[in-house]
DNA sequence: CAGTGGTCTAGACCACGTG
DNA sequence: ACGTGGTCTAGACCACTGA
C-alpha cells in the first residue's frame, strides 16, 4: 500500500472536482456508500472528507450530506514582512525618534483611544544597499513589560516588537495596502521628489479580545517594493 | 455537555499556547497521557491535535511527539477581487479591444511561450460612479472552448473568464502588488496627470500542471483602490 | 527496547433534515 | 421512520525515534 487509504480516497474525489466531473453544488456520495465503494470503515472515509473540507473542496451539512463548495476565488495567501519583499531586503534600519505622544486624531480613532491617552511613537528609516527605501511609523499602546529599549525597537518587525510580551498566537493582524504620493515629511525623509509613488502598508495589531494595540504604517518607495500572494490550495500551509 | 470533548481539549491547549504557558518549541503531552488526563479515547485526542495542527498551533512528528510551532507571522489572508476593494466597487466596464497578438517579450517570457505563439489580448476600462478608476489588460492563452464572445469577456474577473472551460479548483493563481506611475497610454486611457500614483496588481494563472495560462495586469488609480488582508487564525476560512 | 505518532476497524449513540 | 453527518469508544498493528 503506497498512500494511506484516506489519502487515496481524498485524491480520487479531488480529481473528480478538479476535472469538472463533480461541480460546485453537487453532492458527494454519502459516507456509508463511500465505505461500501472503497471497502473501508466509516472513520477512514470521514478522515478523507474532513481533509477535503479543510482544503475548501467540500462542506458537510448534518442530516443532509456533503456538497462541493463554490471555490474561494477571492482569497489569497499574502506573504508580508516589513523587511523583505520581492524587490528588496532591508539590511539596515535607523531609529529616527521614539517618544510618548498624543496621537493624531486618525490614529486615536483607529486605536479606539480616549482623547487624552498617550502612546509610543516610533519613527524609523529602512535601508537596502545603503539606499533609503522606506519610512516607517509605529504607534504602540504602552503595556507593562513592553520593550522601550532602543536596541529592541530599532530592529525587527512590528509583530516581533510585541512578541516580547505577548504570544504571537494571541495577536490578530490587519493590513491595508495602497499607493500614495509622499507628503512633505516623507519626501524629505526619503529624499524623494514628491511625485514618486509610494506603496503604503498599514498594519493594525489586536489582542485576543480584538482590542487594537498598535498601528504601523510603512511607506515604501514604489520602485523598491513589490508584494507577493498566491492562491492557498490546501489551507494547511 | 456543551462543546464536544475534542473541541474542549483543543481549546484548553490553544489557551495555554496563547497565554504563553506553552511556547514555540515546547512539546505537547503525548497522546496517551492526554487520553488519561481527559479520560477520553485516543481518537478523540487525535482529533483535537489534528485541529491544532491545521490551525498552525502545533506540528506532530512520528516517533517523537507534538510540538508548538513558531507562528506564521508573515502569512496573511488577502481578499482580492478585481472589481471590488475597500474604496470602490466597479459598476461598469468598457471593452476597449480584443485581439490576437504576439505578446510583448516580458509577457512571452512570463507565460513561457514560444517566440511565435499568438495569444488573446483584452483591454478594458473599469468605472465606478461614472469615474474611470482602472485600466485592465489580460493576456490569455487560447484553448478550445474558450470564451471569445464579447459579452463573456467584458464583465467579470480573470478567474471568471477561465471558469467557463476549467474548474476553478484546478487553477492556481499568483499576484504581485506594486505602486507605479502611469505610462503615456495608461495616463491617456485614465485621463490622469502622469504623476498620479497607480496601484498595480499583476495576476498570473496556472493550470493544475503549473503551466501558465494567462496574465492580467490591472492599473488602479491610487485614490480608488485599497486592498485588505488579515491574519488567518484558523486556516479553515 | 519502550514510547511516540500514523493508520484503521467495527461497532455505538446522537441530532438533524426530509419525507 | 429513515438516512444523513457528528461524536466517541476500545481496541489493533505499524513505523519511527531514542536510550
Amino acid at each position: 500500500m503506497e498512500l494511506p487509504k484516506y489519502l487515496q480516497i481524498a485524491e480520487e474525489i479531488k480529481e473528480k472536482i478538479r476535472n469538472g466531473n463533480l461541480k460546485p453544488g453537487d453532492s458527494i456520495p454519502s459516507e456509508n456508500s463511500l465505505c461500501a465503494t472503497y471497502n473501508v470503515s466509516r472513520m477512514t472515509v470521514r478522515k478523507s472528507l474532513f481533509l477535503l473540507s479543510t482544503e475548501g473542496y467540500i462542506a458537510s451539512i448534518a442530516g443532509k450530506g456533503s456538497f462541493v463548495k463554490e471555490p474561494d476565488s477571492e482569497k489569497y495567501l499574502l506573504y508580508y514582512n516589513e523587511l523583505v519583499n520581492l524587490i528588496s531586503r532591508i539590511d539596515r534600519t535607523r531609529l529616527l525618534e521614539v517618544k510618548i505622544v498624543l496621537p493624531p486624531p486618525e490614529v486615536m480613532n483607529s486605536l479606539h483611544l480616549s482623547s487624552n491617552r498617550k502612546i509610543i511613537l516610533v519613527k524609523r528609516l529602512f535601508y537596502s544597499n545603503s539606499e533609503k527605501v522606506a519610512y516607517d511609523l509605529k504607534y504602540l499602546i504602552y503595556y507593562k513589560g513592553m520593550p522601550v529599549v532602543e536596541k529592541e525597537i530599532q530592529y525587527g518587525t512590528f509583530p516581533e516588537m510585541v512578541s516580547k510580551y505577548t504570544s504571537l498566537f494571541a495577536i490578530q493582524k490587519e493590513l491595508t495596502i495602497s499607493a500614495q504620493l509622499p507628503d512633505d515629511e516623507i519626501a524629505r525623509q526619503l529624499s524623494l521628489y514628491n511625485h514618486q509613488p509610494l506603496l503604503v502598508v498599514e498594519q493594525k495589531l489586536f489582542n485576543y479580545q480584538k482590542e487594537p494595540i498598535g498601528l504601523g504604517i510603512t511607506y515604501y518607495r514604489g520602485d523598491y517594493c513589490k508584494l507577493y500572494a498566491r492562491s492557498p490550495f490546501s489551507a494547511l500551509e
